[in-house]
DNA sequence: TATAATAACTAATATCATTAGTTTTGTAAA
DNA sequence: TTTACAAAACTAATGATATTAGTTATTATA
């Protein structure tokens, strides 16, 4: 028999990612995951509790990492400009690692306390981009709610083949959001 | 034994749709289906051709019928009146029918040459609601992608209770659609 | 070196989708 | 009215899957 590899649980979840982004997150099953990883499907229960678990694992990952992405993508800006590269970090992301982009939008739904707690971390970043602009807290919170409209329909719009004209997809995002904050500008009286 | 139904393939379309409904397309299984219709799971192929046929059907009807849902909600409307009334329409659809919804937005892609004419049906309608707002051909198909991902972002977020905060749902819609238009009137210096 | 924890295994079960082949039933022609 | 055919249902079988139970082997530690 050969020597036990000693797996982690975080090695089984970077395979698990693996797997997900190259052949999306349907595709991930359990028998694939042993296999990619020279073991047998019921070993993996030493790592996971059961397929279920694994995919929240990839969703609270994916929004750890999505968030990451944004926030490092706004050093350095703010207002627009931040919530532009906000916007156009998210989308990248969801190119990047379509599977594990797609496990967070997959998600039956947020109930599950850890998923919340990640959820609420994002929404609070973007709730920190928004405060130059002196919204109230509902006001922003409404903003909050239609940039992340805008970013995850365009990003699953986009995995999905959704735009088929031959147009520059980069461009539609950018226009997207831009039109978007123009609007806020005129709303807020505080068009430049 | 009972005296056979006579099921047709409508008849097997409806249950599924039922059962998408009600539990969710990735609880749609051909072995539940076949059980809503009080017969055994082979019999289900006498109609459909398979689970992913099946499927498949559920993306294009609820393609048409989120179509047909927009277009009779614009009636008597033009301009900005007509694409809020669009969008909220196609998102009261996401919520009246989860399950066929989902269906539109699960699909792996959209490569499907039935599914590419009904997809395209929805843009054309899009397009012919923006002709009154005098944009290039181009500008056009970005306003369409805008439109898409607003209203399909938020209907997904919404129906996987990723909006968790006690704030108005519809209000956020509103104010995310009408934010953009307000936009699109300072881009195109047609501001009222 | 011995022991305890654990990572892997095999075996077994239950649930699916799917295919092949058979029986039954409804309808339409003889 | 009877017969014949098409179609809708069935049973049986296969292969994939996730999961659980119980076993073996390996690593680390006492």
């Amino acid at each position: 028999m050969a020597t036990r590899q000693g797996l982690d649980a975080e090695t089984v979840l970077q395979a698990a990612i693996e797997l997900a982004d190259k052949q999306g997150i349907e595709q991930l099953s359990l028998a694939a995951l042993a296999t990619k990883l020279t073991i047998k499907t019921p070993s993996l229960y030493n790592h996971i509790k059961g397929l279920p678990d694994l995919r929240k694992q990839l969703s609270k990952r994916g929004l750890l990492l999505v968030k990451e992405t944004m926030i490092e993508a706004v050093i350095g800006k703010a207002e627009d400009e931040a919530l532009l590269a906000a916007g156009v970090a998210y989308v990248d992301f969801a190119r990047k690692q379509p599977g594990l982009y797609e496990a967070i939008s997959a998600l039956p739904d947020y109930e599950d306390p850890e998923l919340k707690e990640v959820g609420a971390g994002v929404v609070s970043f973007l709730l920190r981009i928004l405060a130059p602009y002196g919204l109230s807290e509902e006001d922003a919170l409404h903003v909050v709610r239609g940039f992340r409209s805008m970013v995850h329909g365009f990003a699953s719009l986009e995995h999905r083949n959704g735009f088929r004209m031959g147009l520059d997809r980069d461009e539609s995002l950018r226009r997207l959001l831009q039109t978007y904050l123009r609007g806020l500008r005129a709303d807020t009286g505080r068009e430049k």
